[in-house]
DNA sequence: TTGTACGCGTTATCAA
DNA sequence: TTGATAACGCGTACAA
């Protein structure tokens, strides 16, 4: 692989006009420029990234950390980070992590020097201490400065709503288990409630592994079953259909997190802004910190096709 | 940050020796190691993965290129490609391609120095000229010395024989459009229907957007339905219901080709054996392209829970 | 407008 | 067993 000096040589010029060709930097003779472009082209030459790197100490390299609990929740936002990423002139390098340990040993490893900076997201369980370049999307933690949050109230409220105009008064709930994030859907599912006059009744409202049989077991009638994600929506799904409900006639799912792009759910649900958020995540990265009103962000209703 | 001159200095020794203790060499006094190893703790040292790249030409990235026309249906590699590559001290750097042109770019962008190596995952499209240091999976490609590819056909014929032991005899297929994964379904599917002598009805047969329509329309009946992936058995589990057929009961849908864990799929379905794959992966990677027979991958049957 | 020389942080070589 | 020094390839003051 032919290196800068190779092209200098070939070019008949120094080092630094050739690096100041590629940089676009005015200030070099035409005629320079022009056998610097044809050395370029001649020798195929293209300038390392990773003495760039070197030079410059920073690599383009952005860590984003999985650490949402079904990984298929997260191809949506990989996606659209990748997109945004790309866009910006930066890599994407990839992490999975289950828990504090693990999502501390990446940080600590991509963060030698690979990575500038790191996004971690939908993290359940207590952040460890994460160094100043790190951002969180979704996660547990109060540090409103770096990290991105969703409006999970506002959610629920919205789902409540579109269920409701749809005809659907007895709405159940399967809410996460207790975490900011179930806090969050109770008080929309309370608010819609209060809103429309309606009753609380707590037998609808379950949460855990268990939540849909114990429901079930209630022997509550509901033409509405509000569920805080795909993969537990998925669950219902199949459970529903054993049972010979049918959906949407005789119990409409509402998935309260979808990262499908709208219409291609099956069920209707509440969708995050994905472009938004990568583009609110890339601001965040530049260091436009104070651009973050710490405002959360407010999902889309989206309906099947 | 503190460098290895930092370090050096505070142990009293050179950079050559620290460089020595912390690659783990011997030959070096008791007495240094632990001079090098206090500096280290007290400074809190960490190489610079940067500098180390240029000096040993490699990053120790590897560039995992999703060409997959669904993305969600490439989270189960990522997860398996991650956990693997991780096992083996490498990076994984994401990147999504949808036809030849992004693929090349890509491959060109982190192919200079960023990534030691390349991964292309599930490309429908036909493939441009790759670099060595490129490997594929389940790409359309005729170059089975770095490629793995799926035995579709063992895989149809799997299909076939669960649904038939189901008591299913009518088994209709979506397929692919024409390309070599569609040829290798229908024959699958002929070799099954020859070995249970049942007859083969084109009318059952179709591929494209609108291949389920197009079978519906055909008023033939059917109580078993092929499809070649994850998206297009949500396509069909939604249509199917909007008709009332219930399924399993009157149509038991197959997916061909799912990447979710056994059990995780509310339908029947040939999953990839995704540590097996991604072990390969590493073997190519490694080099061991030997080791490559070029003998497809073979799926298995996976039920729902 | 151009070239020289040095810094980036590490590993490898070679002589001591 | 150790240290000085040369790569590695690029960016960039600074000088000309």
């Amino acid at each position: 692989m032919a290196n800068i000096n190779d092209v200098s040589r070939l070019a008949n010029v120094s080092k630094a006009t050739v690096s100041r060709v590629l940089s676009g930097s005015r200030g070099v003779k035409e005629e320079s420029r022009l056998a610097v472009m044809q050395a370029v082209e001649a020798l195929q030459y293209k300038p390392s990234m990773i003495a760039q790197s070197l030079s410059t100490q920073s690599t383009g390299c952005i860590g984003v950390i999985c650490a949402a609990e079904n990984i298929n929740q997260s191809t949506g936002y990989l996606h659209a980070l990748e997109k945004e990423l790309r866009l910006n002139q930066k890599y994407l390098l990839l992490r999975f992590a289950t828990d504090a340990a693990s999502l501390s040993h990446s940080v600590d490893e991509i963060g030698r020097g690979l990575c500038d900076a790191m996004i971690v997201i939908g993290a359940r369980f207590a952040l460890p201490a994460l160094p100043d370049n790190v951002i969180t999307i979704d996660c547990l933690d109060a540090d409103s400065g770096r990290s991105i949050h969703f409006d999970r109230s506002f959610a629920t409220e919205t789902a409540c709503q579109y269920v409701l105009q749809q005809g659907r008064r007895q709405i159940a709930l399967i809410n996460f288990e207790n975490s900011d994030a179930a806090g969050q859907i109770l008080q929309g599912y309370h608010l819609a409630l209060e809103k429309f006059l309606l009753p609380y009744d707590r037998r609808l409202v379950h949460s855990g592994d268990q939540a849909l049989t114990q429901l079930l077991a209630q022997n509550v009638p509901f033409n509405a079953l509000l569920v805080p994600d795909d993969a537990t929506a998925q669950d219902a799904l199949r459970q529903l259909a054993q049972l010979g409900r049918n959906v949407p006639q005789a119990v409409m799912v509402f998935s309260l997190d979808s990262t499908l792009p709208p219409g291609a759910s099956a069920i209707p649900a509440i969708a995050w802004p994905l472009e938004t958020l990568a583009q609110r995540a890339m601001a965040l990265l530049a260091g436009q910190f104070s651009a973050n009103t710490g405002e959360p962000v407010r999902g889309q209703l989206s309906l099947p096709a």
